[in-house]
DNA sequence: TCAAGCTACAGGAAAATCCCTGTTACACTA
DNA sequence: TAGTGTAACAGGGATTTTCCTGTAGCTTGA
């Protein structure tokens, strides 16, 4: 097929580990070429000046000096054709992983993989698409998907249309008239539900709503 | 490496398109076995009641009868470890897009795209991953990642400190005294904002807001 | 069968929100 | 320098929201 090399640098404090990367990624194909290695971010940013035709950065996200979330940042923005594979130890949480993204990482590798995935995962983020694991996709797509499964387990059935109802410029009266109850049972919903989730207003109902996934956003009006 | 089959289903109601897919998907790689093909998702549905030891399931989005979307649906209900690559003719819009994972598809293609992308998507997806391309994934990303650059291009100083005090159970005095200014003058950002936005209420412009990513529902408190 | 618990509902009132119509001060500009 | 625009602010009143303290009816279990 092709065979254009493709030139990747690698990032990583630890150096076994690093060493041992490049010649795992030299053996996966004959059109790999690690042609540049560096400790740090900051390490990377000064040996990359010089020589920056690069296809991809594999980078350890868990780095001393310039981490791999501020390196792949600043390429983010200084050189936005940059495609960055991030390599992790430990299965991130939402937070890290929300992070990650908006630094502009491209994929997301564990340590422990096995050497297929890598290169599945280099050629991915090189033809400059996206590449994540099972794992990560799951949270990643918690994200985006509201499963209302536990909207369902937490909310009886009247509260939880009173709930949706809720997050709309609805007056309290009018989501009586919908529900086809007295005002004053709705104020009784209400008041349940701001003792129950520590709400003080309206608007506090509704963020919380939005913020679990109680309600969908995508399917408000 | 690897010589283990992959078994794969191909379905799509245009016949030339599918016979076409099926010698492009053989001619890929050794390891790539059609071993079913279907017309619709009904249709699937039947033929793979008896011969279900299936890797992935290559299923054109826009089918009659049963389209892609609900046969994904069942699948992932009846079959969750089935992996189901979709895809499409046109650039979907964010809406087919949050149906298409919610149905639980895997990956997503567009039709114009080359065989090699197709390769690596089914080695990807048959392995567990996802795999989305480029413009689909930067949509996904957008849903993720608040880019408040239009915020701050649309709302002044002020008023964006006041929308995102807005989000918040803070009364409108309360809010004043976090701004510095009086109730009444806060009472004209609201007036304002419900006028240029077309809210009719507090819980309006909050829902605004958050669906906008004017405010990041994770900076709040 | 009777207390206990729950849902729907009410009266009443304080607080907050919403919506008018102004005024003052200051910067810009023709 | 008069006119124009705008941000900050006010008075006042109509609605809505919030928060009390109850009552009536129905179910459930001891």
């Amino acid at each position: 097929m092709q065979n254009k090399p493709i030139r990747i640098a690698v990032v990583d404090d630890h150096r076994l580990f690093r060493e041992g990367l490049i010649k795992l990624i030299s053996s996966l194909d004959t059109q790999f070429e690690v042609v540049l290695e560096a400790s740090n971010g900051q390490d990377f940013l000064d040996k990359s000046a010089k020589d920056s035709a690069l296809d991809i950065v594999i980078v350890d996200i868990d780095m001393p000096i310039m981490s791999g979330f501020e390196l792949a940042h600043k390429l983010m923005v200084d050189a936005p054709e940059m495609n960055v594979l991030a390599l992790t130890m430990h299965g991130e949480d939402e937070q890290a992983i929300i992070r990650m993204i908006r630094s502009g990482v491209k994929g997301y590798l564990s340590k422990d993989i096995e050497p297929d995935e890598l290169k599945k995962a280099i050629e991915t983020v090189t033809s400059g698409n996206f590449h994540f694991n099972e794992a990560l996709s799951g949270k990643l797509l918690n994200m985006v998907i509201s499963d209302n499964h536990k909207s369902k387990d937490l909310f009886k059935e009247h509260e939880l249309q009173f709930l949706h109802l809720c997050c709309s410029e609805l007056t309290y009266k009018e989501i009586a008239d919908r529900m086809f109850l007295s005002p004053k049972t709705i104020d009784g919903y209400r008041a349940a539900l701001f003792e129950r989730l520590n709400a003080r207003s309206r608007v506090g109902l509704v963020l919380l709503a939005v913020k679990n996934g109680w309600v969908d956003l995508n399917d408000l009006p």
